[in-house]
DNA sequence: AGCCAAATTTGATCTGGGTCAATCGGCTGC
DNA sequence: GCAGCCGATTGACCCAGATCAAATTTGGCT
C-alpha cells in the first residue's frame, strides 16, 4: 500500500502516559532526563500499510516504537522479499551506519511511533552514556534473535519453522500483554510466508496441518494454542 | 576437532606491531590509551579446528581477531549446522546480553586473538564513551550483514547464494590485503555450505558449474574470479 | 442484505536441491 | 613409492516445498 497521510499530535506529548516509558530506551533515563528527552520526539502515527520508512531512505530519525505492529523487510530487485523481523512497542528503529536505513518498515495495522530527529538524538546521546549502553544492548539482543533467525531460514524444515514462529510470536505477545494462550496474528499469511522463507501456500497448509493434529485452533486474526507443549516438540529437532 | 592446547605469549604483547590496531575496537583510542588498553589484554592462539568459545560458555572474555580465519556458528540439537559468519582480523567477539556467548567460534587455520577478561574490560570502557560508541557500531554493522545474509538464506537460489558468497568473500579479502581476483577460501565446502544453507553437494556442484561456465577457476586452496561481471550478474536476481 | 475484491485454503503437479552412494584426488606417514 | 584417509566431486534418484490453478472464505462498501 501507498503512504499516505501522516497525522501527528506534535502538543500531546508526554512521556508520563507512554505505555513503553519503562521498556523502551527510555529505561535508561531518570524523570529529569526524560522531561528534557520528551521535547525532543514527536508521536507520529501510520495507518495499515503505510511505509514509515524505506530501505533506500537517508536516515533522518530514530523511532521508538508505541503502539501496533510493523514489518521489517528488504527487498531483492525482482520482487522477492525477506522479512527480517516484526517491531512491537518499545523496539527501537533507525540505528545504521551508512545513513540509510538497510531496510524498509511499514504499519501491520495503526502504529504509533515516538520519532526522534537524528541530529538533536544524537546530541542528547552524547554525555548520555547510559543511553548509549542500554541502544548498545537493543543492538546486541537484535543480533542475537537475528542469528536465531539466520538457523530457521538455513536449517530448519517448513513445519519447524512455523512452529517455532508461534512459540516465538507469542512469547513477545505474552511479554507485552501478559499470559496467554490466544496468539493474535496480525500480520498476513504472505507476511509470515516471507518471514519464514516459505510461500504462503505452505504456511497455510502447515496452519491447517497442526490444526487438524489439534494442536492449534485457527480462529479469527490469530490463533489459539491448544497443545504447547506439542507445538515446542515440532519446534525443536 | 577437539580443542587442543592453548598458547599464550602473556609478555609479548604490544599494540605497536598489532595488524589491527588501526582497524579494530582499538581504532576508538590514542596513544595513550592504547598503552593502558593493551596491560588488558593477551595474546592467545589457536590451532586448526580449536575451538575458542561454545555457544553455551559462560562469556569470560571479549576477543579481538588478530590474524586467521574463524568460523562462528550454532548447533541444533540434532546437529544440524548454521555458520552465522566467519571472523577476519580486526572482528570483535563475545557481546551478548544474558552472559554466555550465543554462537560458537572455531578456527579455520592458525588463529591468533587479544584476549579481554570481561571484568577490566568492562570497566576500561566504563569512562570511554568514544570506545562503547566504537563497539556499537560494530554492533550495527554485524547487525546489517546478519539481516543481508537473512535475506539470502531465505530468498535466494543456491546458485545466488553461492555467487553472493565468493563476492562477499573476496570484498573482505581485499579490504585486509588489496585487490586480488584470487579468491582464498580456508574454509572447507562443509562449512561454505553450512553458511549458505545448503549441502556440502550442491555447494561443490554449483562450483564445478560455474566453472565450466568459464566465471571462475577452481585452485588449490580457492578459486580464482575470472569474470567478476558474470558473477555479479549471478549473485543479483 | 448483496456484491466485488482480496486473502486464504485446497488440490494437482513439478522441480531445485537434498539424499544416498560411489569414486576421485591429495596429503601423510611409513 | 605406496597405503590409507579425508575432503571433494560426480552420478542416480527422491522428496519437501514450490508452482500453478481453482475453490472458498472474508471483508469492505454501497
Amino acid at each position: 500500500m501507498k503512504p499516505s497521510v501522516v497525522t501527528s499530535e506534535p502538543n500531546g506529548h508526554y512521556c508520563d502516559d507512554c505505555a513503553v516509558r519503562g521498556a523502551a530506551v527510555c529505561s535508561s533515563l531518570d524523570a529529569a532526563e526524560l522531561r528534557e528527552f520528551e521535547h525532543l520526539g514527536r508521536r507520529v502515527h501510520f495507518v495499515s500499510g503505510e511505509t514509515v520508512f524505506s530501505e533506500e531512505d537517508i536516515t533522518t530519525s530514530f523511532y521508538n516504537v508505541l503502539e501496533g505492529v510493523m514489518r521489517l523487510y528488504k527487498l531483492l530487485p525482482d520482487g522477492r522479499r525477506q522479512i527480517v523481523g516484526f517491531a512491537l512497542p518499545g523496539d527501537f528503529l533507525g540505528m545504521n551506519l551508512s545513513g540509510r536505513h538497510n531496510f524498509s518498515a511499514d504499519a501491520i495495522g495503526v502504529v504509533k511511533v515516538c520519532q526522534f530527529p537524528k541530529g538533536p538524538f544524537g546530541r542528547f546521546i552524547e554525555d548520555r552514556p547510559q543511553l548509549l549502553r542500554r541502544i548498545n544492548e537493543l543492538a546486541i539482543r537484535e543480533l542475537s534473535q537475528a542469528r536465531d533467525h539466520m538457523v530457521l531460514l538455513g536449517r530448519r524444515s517448513a513445519d519447524e519453522k512455523v512452529a517455532t514462529f508461534l512459540l516465538g510470536w507469542r512469547e513477545r505477545l505474552v511479554a507485552l500483554n501478559g499470559p496467554s494462550d490466544m496468539v493474535a496474528l496480525p500480520m498476513s499469511r504472505q507476511d509470515i510466508a516471507d518471514y519464514l522463507g516459505l510461500t504462503i501456500e505452505t504456511v497455510s497448509r502447515t496452519f491447517t496441518k497442526l490444526e487438524r493434529l489439534g494442536v492449534i485452533e485457527i480462529i479469527h486474526g490469530g490463533i489459539s494454542l491448544l497443545d504447547p507443549a506439542r507445538v515446542e516438540a515440532m519446534a525443536a529437532a
